[in-house]
DNA sequence: TTTATTCTTAAGCTAAAATTAAGAATATAA
DNA sequence: TTATATTCTTAATTTTAGCTTAAGAATAAA
């Protein structure tokens, strides 16, 4: 998750900066508005966090700037403006929350996640540098989409659901396959070929070995 | 838009309501917590606001008990609680904003606001370069004003709604057909087919693609 | 080296999806 | 209401992706 600050204390910056990444957030910063709107319009972020009073540009000046185009990342005001009038305003603007300065890191940190919850919904798993999307049926290989077959995609899912454990031949064509008397073709070696050749992995990425008269192991 | 207080002082219920309805909300109120849980599950509203101190069930066990089921509909926290570890406990236990009282109303009418516009504005969808208007049962491809039947239409809209995530067979005949058992003629092939040929797309603007064995997923 | 196991490849086969057409159901107009 | 048009569903046909098999090559174990 990618959050922009926009801040012109640079105290203030360095604390929220430090702060957020413990959280594990990805950070940039913008030291005026002008430049905070050129960055946000630049790359996406997830989500902005903005001062009101900032050299250039105004934080209700990128804060409208910015919705003109995109109604969705959520913008927080974080502001030592006080008034009911100015939150008003700022919401007005197209804020998503407006935190009051002095305010609570911790507290700051819930809201943030507010905006996250709904979005973070996708199953994710993970091996090594492999990426596996549930919902999209999509494999990354760093970074890189690589497309499976069906099955081929199953079978990787349950080598990975089942890290850390050896699987055994017999296993796998039982919860794979689904199949439940003794089979005994070439068919998941076979798989297991297509599915290392297409992930192409590096010799030292070895996640999936296979155990000699056994079956095969998935770990990171 | 259709609102729930949960509140157990009278005056307060009685301010908020009249000053909502105003705004052009409709209101339904619970004057503890059980009631308030009770009402939430019977109907559904488009946002909540609650109190901390109520009888029966705190405003907190409400949240959590709603958030078991329902992680979506925004919950508003409405209270006299205002320090920064209740205000982490209302947000921690799902609620969308914490507002402390006394708040200003027309803030509070601000916040309501937030979470309503981002509701409100997908009356356009947008896939690639198809855009669908659901108000108007439109669809235009490349600008072009494309007529599709009422099944195709909301077959494709249920695709869309659902970008970058596969949609099974079983998930489309439930939700777009709205058949509750097992259902394996080729409807939904000869659908799909009958809008690929309508929206009549270049090869490159493969927006919508075929997951084999699978379903199909919608992408831009 | 011998033997067993696993990997790789390619060809045939199977099942899923695309296409088409025709009849049933539903909506619209006269 | 009846007549007409549109839309939906079913079913048969064609096409295609991918699953399976089997056989030889490579690799590991004895």
């Amino acid at each position: 998750m990618h959050i922009l600050i926009v801040e012109d204390e640079l105290g203030i910056v360095q604390f929220l900066q430090q702060g957020l990444e413990e959280e594990g957030y990805q950070i940039s910063t913008a030291a005026d508005g002008a430049q905070g709107y050129e960055l946000s319009q630049n790359e996406p972020f997830d989500l902005i966090l903005l001062d009101w009073m900032l050299p250039k540009m105004t934080g209700i000046e990128v804060c409208k700037a910015i919705r003109e185009k995109d109604k969705i990342t959520p913008i927080i005001f974080l502001t030592a403006k006080d008034t009911v009038q100015e939150t008003i305003e700022g919401l007005k603007a197209g804020a998503n929350d407006y935190i009051k300065k002095p305010f609570s890191f911790e507290e700051l940190v819930e809201r943030i996640k507010i905006h996250f919850r709904n979005q973070q919904q996708d199953e994710i798993l993970t091996l090594g540098s492999i990426e596996i999307n549930l919902a999209q049926y999509l494999v990354l290989v760093n970074e890189e989409e690589v497309s499976l077959t069906h099955r081929e995609f199953e079978l990787l899912c349950y080598l990975v659901k089942n890290k850390g454990k050896v699987c055994t031949r017999n296993q796998i064509i039982e919860d794979v396959w689904d199949i439940h008397f003794e089979y005994d073709t070439g068919v998941i070696d076979v798989f297991m070929n297509a599915i290392r050749k297409k992930l192409n992995l590096k010799i030292e990425q070895d996640y999936i070995k296979t155990v000699r008269g056994v079956g095969y192991i998935a770990n990171d």
